[in-house]
DNA sequence: CGTTGTCTGTACCGATCAGTCAACACTCGA
DNA sequence: TCGAGTGTTGACTGATCGGTACAGACAACG
């Protein structure tokens, strides 16, 4: 048996994620990755098809490590209104936090890139659907238990819930501070109230 | 006096505009914009100062020629929840209406671009404060001509709508159609309801 | 008609792009 | 010990990038 690997595949595209969170896909070169990751150019077309395919990978990586794994934690939560709640605590606290302003990986392929590639498109579709449906199993969940009110419409809710969450991330990278996406994050709990 | 330019400026930014907003400024190189426009290079680097250049005027156009004439024509309304809502009914005709989902200049550029200049970023932000003041101003007329309840309070309902906006010109690019659209449209009014 | 100053068109610049390739390094089974 | 097979490396490709230089086209003046 051969050499081998010095590196693991999901490290690599673990720190490809982050450029291209940072730049975006058409302001991102092989060269920024290669620099980031230490991998050599030679290397990193060994262990990938290409750019086109390590992004892809670096978006289904961001899918199942912060935002599957984090709804299905939210799932968990006892009261559907307050996992909802915490929902947009963490997505506010995210943007904050966040002193790069990335803004979210999901958002930003949906604007810069999701028109142009098919592959992608469906990625970042499936996703948004995936935090639609979260919404929409919580909203159902609190109206069963008595703490959304039934006259709270599930379907067009959950979507105007989506937006908001487009809205945060998207404004949270510069145009909003601290209190208006605290403003924003008060207004959606509203609607489902 | 000499040779006068064989262009009008003002149609080469126009067209410039639109190729910056379907392919992004990053994925725009100069060919596409000669290409675009009959342009040669050696004129357009005569008449503009460069890339940066062309795509802050192309910013500008667009803020004033779609934007403030958009809002100011709105606030000649008599009734100001009509003047939202019809904002609201254009965001999503204009939207559906675009046969390639090139979504809103001002968000794409927030997106792709603001984290990276600060005249960019001046100018993104601006445009986004012009639409919260309108909202707020609308809200507030609402509220004394007693059409919008007291109980909405303007400043974090302007921001949450404002945040509907950038949701829905963003999901529009792909991931919602027409009826998800509208029914996120319903929700904001909805929230001056 | 010639000078002057601007605009046009194109060849060209160095830099950088995504991607390729062949020489070399290394491990392991035979 | 050596060949097979894989990983690593950096030089290389052709294309394209944003931007420049310059020769020639043109119009308004004298």
């Amino acid at each position: 048996m051969p050499w081998e690997k010095s590196f693991e595949e999901s490290d690599v595209i673990e720190q490809a994620m982050e450029v291209f969170w940072e730049k975006g896909y058409a302001a991102t070169s092989i060269s920024d990755i290669t620099d980031a990751t230490g991998i050599k150019r030679g290397s990193l077309y060994n262990a990938f098809d290409g750019k086109h395919d390590l992004f892809v990978r670096a978006l289904l990586k961001y899918g199942g490590d912060r935002r599957t794994s984090k709804l299905r934690m939210l799932e968990t939560v006892d009261d559907p209104r307050e996992a909802i709640t915490m929902f947009f605590d963490s997505l506010v606290k995210a943007t904050l936090d966040d002193p790069d302003k990335k803004g979210c990986l999901l958002f930003n392929t949906a604007l810069e890139y999701s028109s142009h590639d098919d592959d992608v498109k469906k990625l970042v579709s499936d996703g948004i659907k995936e935090v639609v449906t979260f919404l929409e199993g919580q909203i159902n969940r609190g109206k069963e238990l008595g703490n959304i009110p039934d006259s709270v419409d599930t379907r067009p809710t959950a979507k105007a819930l989506v937006a908001l969450v487009v809205g945060i991330r998207v404004l949270g990278r510069g145009a909003f501070g601290k209190t208006a996406l605290r403003q924003v994050a008060q207004q959606a709990i509203d609607l489902i109230s």
